[in-house]
DNA sequence: CGGTTGCATGCGTAG
DNA sequence: TACGCATGCAACCGG
């Protein structure tokens, strides 16, 4: 029994939602960020089995300027272009309005769009000095004009909807996320219909009551500006003032309100004056949108905190720090305070009370009643919670992190496969967000205090620290192009200092990382298409592709087998008594789901009937299962840079929702617009944007459709030719020893092999290659690249961008092919093979194919980049064509999924 | 008497 | 020096 992909249907499922509402919904499949494609977007890369292609990690895509990839930002014109392109054009921009008006008011919104897309999602840490650079020319309204409209573009498509319809902004985003705000609900939007009102009187209360503080806070600001907006928009004001520090709890940004006189009441000061007691975002709280896989919903990181032995005791008590529990919590008049209604990882909804002490001239605020919750978490003291919220429901969401010594107990006493797999998603969704916007990370370990964390960091850098300086600096160096990062690494420094104090707080490590990769992985494996929702059959040529309207949902986790005699089943854990089912491989399970769901077998439909698999037939199952998913992910570089969770959310929070990096990376961003400006021919731009354009079909002459079609099927022809050559070459080495001509063919074949053994060899396939077999590697994936079909090139790009070896469909299908070709063509020439090899030592490939077979292909595309190259500053571009095609492999990784879904099923 | 609640104290950090 | 936060501790409450 084989623990498969579980995609058996003989229809491709793309693992992308087009939302008809706004862009798409989709996790990368080369990174895992999810990521959100806004409605200008509406154009799908196509790929081997669907459209996808993470903008933030597509590395292939560069200007030709010495860039990372996370200096790489879409173009207007629909290609890429490194950030110091970008930003030079920006400023150039932002200098030439003479008469600045708030962003929103701009009277073309390229130039709005251009800043805010651009800087919202594309640039790393960097941008924050665009960011101060356009704030410096903008004051009072107009930089509130900026922030409404940052955040209404943080808020993903929506607001980018309605600014192209025209529609005023401000207050748009107040009224919408006001509108849903009551309506709030854990999960789907749909599900947020029901019960809304009465379950959530406290996230009403609470809306309301940000609402009331926005309105009182926000200077020029349209009343209907949101709450949520408001706190992001002053923070990233405040951002200016407090340098930028770790987003964890306790870096506190200093809000430094005016002092309350003694005597004065809260309330009062309040009344007063409303800033003094007004949600101050601190910086650290405020992570970049990111987009819930189950549905149009974000998750916006607001804070964690380390629980304190206080916090984990049985007090109940968990202290909150205040600028956290000032800016995203309601704001309370009466110690007393108010209900918060909090719904934790497993979709349970909490009720704590929200309120504070007066301690000495401040307050003290304090979560009562939690308990039940830090307990039903299993969480202690140094583990971390965290508090996320669903836009636009506004729903409060709390997240946990155990800590790495508690995490590491719970690995050893947690079956290898949970059932229940949402435990831990949002958790690993929340804090993975940032993590995985991240690829370089200087900040990886940095400014961890956590002592088991530091242990690591203090092996990995030098025992002075000065490791972290020297890393910081040397991005300075790098990023430095034009714009102080003065800001962003002052807090660095100063964050290493923390190493060691007092603070609990905690970073990801790498170790912690790779953990919660596997979250996230297992996040991936919960999408499911909608259940009522039916696709749309596109055919484009001989493929057949879905398209959703609708977001995809969670579903239960299951395993997928085959069995020997090629039968495919998924296996289903019974929430209630954890035995396994055996189900239909179509079937579709809800979160939840229990032996008496279980319609298809009704012998097993209860509890009380014992697992159809024997014990160890069962611990093999989950053994696989674990292996595949171990595979899965080894296969995918974790790059070390990448920002831990909490760095990388300080920096999205510091850099206002949508930075991260440092000229790092960053991060699992929510892509949206690539800035295009109209009038542009590309791809992207000709399509009409989700929701609003006819539905294409298989017999659309659209432009876009033709121009997939026309593409594609060039790319069909080469395919057609390519397969023929192999054919041909095959049936020559039949009749001949086996001495590949072709040389294609031939470096194809080390690469896919090379690729398998990588797999199986994590961490050292790498340096398995030589030069000379690198070079081919390259040649040849380049020339699969030429192939690939992208519909979000840059037409005058075209070469370059062929060069830059995009995976395409042709590729992968070819890759794909390749281990079972090379493993076919091997076993026929085996005998031959051996008599050459007795001879002549010759080019009998290594083994490893057979692990292909066995294995998810997707492992094998996979070359890990070897963190020390990540870290290779100033690559020169042939370096950084290296990485790119390291990526590839990277990027086909996770294709390997639907490759080895194209293994499995007839497509 | 044990648990809860509210406040006070002291330490660490940032300015 | 101001502030935030962890925690101590006394007052209060209820069984």
């Amino acid at each position: 029994m084989n623990v498969t992909c579980g995609v058996t249907s003989s229809i491709k499922w793309i693992k992308g939602w087009r939302l008809r509402s706004g862009g798409f919904a989709n996790l990368c499949d080369h990174c895992g960020s999810a990521y959100e494609l806004s409605v200008f977007c509406d154009t799908f890369h196509l790929k081997e089995s669907g459209w996808r292609e993470c903008y933030t990690c597509n590395k292939r895509l560069h200007c030709g300027c010495i860039a990372s990839k996370a200096l790489l930002v879409l173009a207007d014109n629909g290609g890429v272009q490194c950030i110091s392109c970008i930003r030079s054009l920006e400023l150039s921009i932002i200098r030439t309005d003479e008469k600045p008006a708030g962003i929103s008011m701009m009277p073309t919104s390229n130039v709005g769009e251009l800043q805010l897309t651009s800087l919202d999602y594309k640039m790393g840490g960097d941008d924050i000095g665009v960011k101060e650079l356009m704030l410096s020319n903008m004051e009072g309204k107009e930089r509130n004009n900026f922030f409404q409209s940052q955040r209404d573009d943080a808020n993903g498509s929506l607001g980018q909807i309605k600014r192209e319809q025209g529609l005023p902004l401000v207050g748009e985003v107040g009224s919408t996320t006001f509108s849903t705000f009551n309506e709030a609900y854990f999960g789907s939007t749909q599900l947020a219909k029901q019960n809304n009102h009465k379950d959530h009187v406290g996230g009403k209360d609470m809306y309301e009551s940000l609402a009331q503080t926005c309105l009182t806070m926000t200077l020029g600001v349209s009343p209907g500006a949101t709450s949520s907006a408001q706190p992001h928009a002053s923070s990233i004001v405040e951002g200016r003032e407090q340098s930028r520090m770790s987003l964890q709890q306790g870096q506190r940004p200093r809000p430094r309100t005016s002092k309350m006189g003694l005597g004065t009441a809260p309330e009062a000061s309040k009344d007063n004056h409303p800033q003094l007691r007004v949600a101050r975002p601190p910086i650290e709280g405020r992570g970049r949108n990111q987009l819930l896989p189950s549905s149009n919903s974000t998750i916006v990181p607001l804070f964690e905190k380390v629980l304190s032995a206080s916090d984990a005791g049985r007090i109940g008590r968990l202290v909150l720090p205040k600028a956290c529990a000032e800016a995203y919590f309601p704001p309370i008049s009466q110690p007393e305070g108010l209900a918060l209604r909090i719904q934790d990882v497993k979709g349970k909804e909490w009720q704590f009370q929200f309120r504070f002490w007066p301690n000495n001239n401040s307050r003290m605020y304090v979560l009562e009643g939690v308990t039940p919750c830090i307990h039903s978490m299993q969480l202690q003291a140094g583990d971390t919670v965290t508090f996320s919220r669903l836009d636009p429901e506004g729903k409060l969401v709390m997240g946990f992190r155990k800590s790495a010594s508690n995490s590491a107990s719970l690995k050893d006493t947690q079956p290898a496969v949970s059932n229940a797999p949402n435990e831990n998603f949002f958790s690993g969704v929340i804090e993975n967000l940032p993590r995985m916007s991240g690829q370089s990370g200087l900040q990886s370990f940095k400014g961890s205090t956590d002592p088991h964390l530091n242990v690591l960091s203090e092996r990995l850098y030098s025992a002075d620290g000065d490791a972290n300086l020297c890393k910081v600096e040397k991005q300075e160096g790098r990023l430095n192009e034009g714009l102080s990062l003065q800001p962003l690494l002052t807090p660095e420094k100063k964050r290493s200092r923390n190493i060691g104090s007092k603070s609990k707080r905690l970073l990801i490590d790498n170790e912690d990382a790779l953990e919660l990769k596997l979250t996230w992985e297992e996040a991936h494996d919960l999408l499911r298409p909608p259940p009522r929702a039916t696709p749309s059959i596109v055919k484009i040529e001989d493929y057949d592709f879905e398209e959703y309207e609708e977001a995809p949902i969670f579903g239960k986790r299951t395993i997928f087998t085959s069995g020997s005699s090629g039968g495919q089943d998924q296996w289903a854990q019974c929430d209630s008594c954890s035995k396994w089912r055996r189900l239909p491989v179509d079937v579709f399970l809800p979160v939840n789901w229990t032996c008496s769901e279980n319609a298809w077998d009704s012998q097993r439909c209860s509890c009380s009937v014992p697992n159809e698999l024997s014990p160890m037939e069962l611990e093999n199952l989950l053994r696989l299962n674990m292996d595949f998913k171990r595979r899965k992910v080894a296969s995918q570089p974790v790059h070390d840079h990448e920002p831990s969770g909490l760095d990388a959310l300080a920096t999205a929070a510091v850099l206002g929702d949508n930075r991260l990096d440092v000229g790092t990376s960053l991060v699992a961003t929510t892509t949206k617009h690539p800035r295009h400006r109209p009038g542009c021919t590309c791809i992207v731009c000709i399509q009409p944007p989700s929701g609003k354009g006819p539905k294409h079909k298989p017999t659309c002459t659209c432009n876009v459709c033709m121009t997939v079609k026309r593409r594609f099927k060039t790319l069909m022809m080469r395919k057609k030719k390519r397969q023929s050559e192999k054919e041909a070459e095959v049936a020559q080495s039949k009749n001949q020893i086996w001495c590949p001509k072709d040389e294609e063919v031939e470096s194809a074949s080390q690469s896919a092999m090379l690729v398998v053994e990588s797999s199986e060899n994590e961490g050292r396939q790498v340096n398995m290659l030589d030069s000379s077999d690198q070079t081919k590697v390259l040649a040849e994936k380049t020339e699969s690249s030429k192939a690939h079909l992208d519909l979000n090139f840059h037409p005058e790009r075209e070469d370059s961008q062929a060069v830059s070896a995009r995976i395409s469909m042709m590729g992968l299908l070819q890759v794909a092919n390749r281990p079972l070709e090379t493993y076919l063509r091997q076993n026929g020439l085996s005998s031959l093979a051996t008599e050459q090899q007795a001879s002549s030592g010759s080019h009998a490939p290594p083994q490893a194919i057979v692990e292909g077979e066995e294995r998810p292909t997707d492992d094998g595309y996979c070359p890990t980049v070897p963190p020390q190259a990540m870290e290779q500053e100033n690559e020169q571009e042939h370096e950084s064509e290296h990485e790119h095609e390291k990526e590839s492999g990277g990027d086909m990784s996770d294709d390997g999924l639907d490759k080895s879904q194209s293994q499995n099923e007839p497509v």
